[in-house]
DNA sequence: TGTTTGACTTATTGATTTAATTGGTCAAAT
DNA sequence: ATTTGACCAATTAAATCAATAAGTCAAACA
């Protein structure tokens, strides 16, 4: 994840620069965020950031794989609770919508920023849709081998999926200039990502069998 | 429509003009048109051009409106050719896809440039949105009547299936700072549409009385 | 050897000014 | 009713310079 390869020892400190650094981005983003502020909320100067992290990009990157790692690591432990694809769909919408609402609320990034940082971030968020994209398919095949789902391709319609949920946050952002969502904001996408799973899952049900 | 109502002599000079801006714009965008450039191309002087329109910015909503009635037209005489619900849905979906490859791949806009003009569309984009869900709506309630779709709340669906396609498109435009888009992406879109429409029609489909 | 630092250079950014372009007005002409 | 050249004000583009932040490095330290 990290540039460099440190020892041991050292990897608190990381973490350390990590949180740290977290909150800044956060609060201020990539652009408004100077390594000197960085190294003065930690105590050490900024030559020694350095000494850890290669540049600023670098670093606010470790920052979002760190956090990404988190929403993973969440989503791979709610899931283990479910077992009824139908629930562990509807789960899976809930958590990624609470994920997004404190991402995004934290960091209130300008819209034309997000663009700026997106080819810095292009293989990273790569990965996380990948990664969601297995975690999706996993269900709709689990769904498939129980004879509750009757889907032809799941890479494709778990992709699907994930797109129609994309989509539909995005439109919260295009009349915005500011990345900051209201929670009155949220409460509507979330009943309207309810009402589309719902749709969606019906859509896919197996009927056949029945 | 047009801010002034002129006589009948003059409509033919007014739909001259809308012409000629709407290449000017189609081709620059609104910031980068200018009222010399137009009134050049109609060989008249650029006071003239502010005979029949108040400013620029009425102008181009001028041409803008007279898109959407071209579009809401289009999709109305299609529609009165079918009968089935499924069908009449399906025709919706790729009539909005050709008409917004059209409408984008003219006016290269920059999406930054976008974001300036949308307060002044934006009563314009809202008619035409409540315009689609009419549309959409009637075509569920068709349905609905004829025992194929089982919905509860008509409108409600109705919008978030037209949010679902917005966002579905909105996602190309994520990674680009010119709104143009190549045709193999268009083919693409309107693949994933179509397994949307699929599964989204499963989805609202009457199963009791089967 | 691994870590830290102040002093330094270079690249970006922000503010300011100025010149040029363009949106918009109007009296006079047709 | 329609058209226009001449005009003004507002906006934009280019150029310049000062300030700030990114990034480097030799030396010090643990």
């Amino acid at each position: 994840m990290v540039y460099i390869t440190h020892s041991g020892e050292n990897l608190s400190k990381i973490n350390q620069i990590l949180k740290v650094a977290q909150k800044r981005f956060g609060l201020y983003g990539l652009q408004k965020t100077t390594m000197q502020e960085i190294a003065f909320d930690l105590g050490i100067s900024k030559a020694s950031l350095y000494y850890y992290f290669p540049d600023k990009e670098h670093l606010f990157k470790a920052v979002v794989e760190m956090e990404q790692d988190v929403f993973i690591q969440l989503i791979d432990d709610t899931l283990k609770e479910n077992y009824d694809p139908i629930d562990m769909l509807k789960k899976f919408v809930k958590i990624r919508l609470d994920y997004f609402k404190t991402f995004f609320n934290l960091s209130r990034l300008r819209l034309e920023e997000f663009k700026m940082v997106r080819p810095l971030l292009s293989d990273t968020l790569h990965q996380l849709r990948q990664k969601e994209a297995e975690i999706v398919e996993l269900i709709l095949l689990q769904g498939v081998e129980r004879k509750k789902f009757s889907i032809s391709n799941t890479r494709e319609t778990a992709i699907l999926f994930l797109e129609l949920l994309r989509g539909l946050r995005g439109l919260i952002f295009q009349n915005k200039e500011l990345m900051y969502v209201e929670q009155e904001e949220y409460d509507m996408l979330y009943t309207k990502l309810n009402l589309f799973t719902d749709i969606f899952i019906k859509g896919i049900m197996n009927y056949e069998t029945k």
